[in-house]
DNA sequence: TTGTATAACATACAAATGTATGTTATAGTT
DNA sequence: AACTATAACATACATTTGTATGTTATACAA
């Protein structure tokens, strides 16, 4: 291969890498060199020991394709869209699964799952039957989120006030009433972090998961 | 390992293949043996014969970690975000953008942006000021259909509705007044096909453009 | 009970892949 | 021209990984 001005080669494997990774195709030093036309994989390998001392790449030694993306850089990840929660708050039935929804992984740091709306309890903050929202669980929650909470085995979708010793669930929906409970009975899945509508391609997340 | 019921152990294989693969990162058959807490490599690697050649996956024989998803409906892609439309129909300007947010590469087939909403016009259609519709350019647009109009070099977001003769733009709020145009004085840019709404994380799009 | 398809195991080997060492060539600089 | 850091090469070897063969155990149905 022509010798390149230093940094040039490093600088089209860092994209070449990049590309791959997210595709879901993590490459094996051979496939770097060959993709570069270079004679001898170490010139492939010296580039990625380059990459990985940058910061620009992980790697895990030994592994197989063992290069991934920096947290910050893996721009989206898919999360599982599931069409009710239905189990407790640390096993969400993953048998339930309709299909997998791209995120900004920033926005999916920890456990994250995506939930089709049911009812017209929210319609006022702009949040329709049939519409996906995105929620994070294991996170802070105050007065004003929105939350997924957990009444009777059934996902409901509501505003959440802590006043004196009670939790209050508004809907933002005049049509519907204010639940008040105890926090010992309420089991908060999570925080909506994100509200979704598709207008078009109603099948778009079925994935078919069959077997 | 326990001896599981036909078809039992290879479907909780499946799902684990599908969860790594999107994940992007496709493990070994070793892998799959561990993390079923197998014996033998065979025992793994039977099933995933198996899974092949019921269509479930797919593999490049001999490759490490050779295993695919067999639909690439799972594939992303990544649109521009920008805060206005401002030029002709067909050179948006590149300037604007502010960042980039993964979508679903079927809906993104052919031209796609997304664009920040201004103005409460759409809010009973669950469109307020804030969110992020996502736009299909060089579509063919019906009526009831929501879509991106240039009015005095500024983007609005109506639905559109077609008359004898004319073009009705009508907002979804009973504070703001219908538009009536003609035809040859309207520029459609698009069709909205997703709605979106970031509830935190503000700054959330700013992905280095870098390298 | 018997038979059969499937599940799981044990072992071995070939191929793919990661990694190390040493050498040569070029770019950039002084 | 000389020097230095980097790029690229050649080769060799250890490990990981894919794959094949044969055997044993269990589930399920007749």
């Amino acid at each position: 291969m022509a010798y390149s001005k230093p940094g040039q080669t490093r600088n089209r494997i860092y994209r070449f890498m990049r590309q791959r990774l997210l595709e879901g195709d993590p490459p094996t030093v051979r496939e770097v060199q060959q993709a570069f036309g270079m004679r001898a994989v170490q010139s492939a390998k010296s580039h990625l020991n380059a990459l990985v001392k940058e910061g620009l790449l992980i790697q895990e030694p030994g592994r197989a394709r063992g290069y991934r993306l920096p947290v910050q850089s893996a721009s989206m990840r898919l999360a599982p869209v599931v069409g009710n929660v239905s189990a407790g708050p640390f096993n969400l039935a993953v048998e339930d699964i309709e299909g997998y929804m791209p995120v900004h992984s920033r926005l999916a740091e920890g456990s994250i799952f995506a939930l089709r709306v049911r009812g017209e309890s929210m319609q006022d903050a702009g949040i329709l039957p049939g519409d996906i929202v995105v929620v994070r669980r294991q996170v802070e929650i105050r007065s004003g989120d929105i939350i997924v909470a957990l009444i009777d085995d059934e996902a409901t979708i509501k505003e959440y006030y802590r006043t004196s010793g009670d939790v209050e669930l508004r809907p933002r929906n005049s049509e519907y009433p204010i639940l008040t409970v105890h926090p010992e009975h309420l089991t908060v899945v999570g925080k909506v972090v994100e509200v979704r509508r598709f207008l078009e391609s109603e099948g778009l997340l079925k994935e078919e998961m069959s077997a």
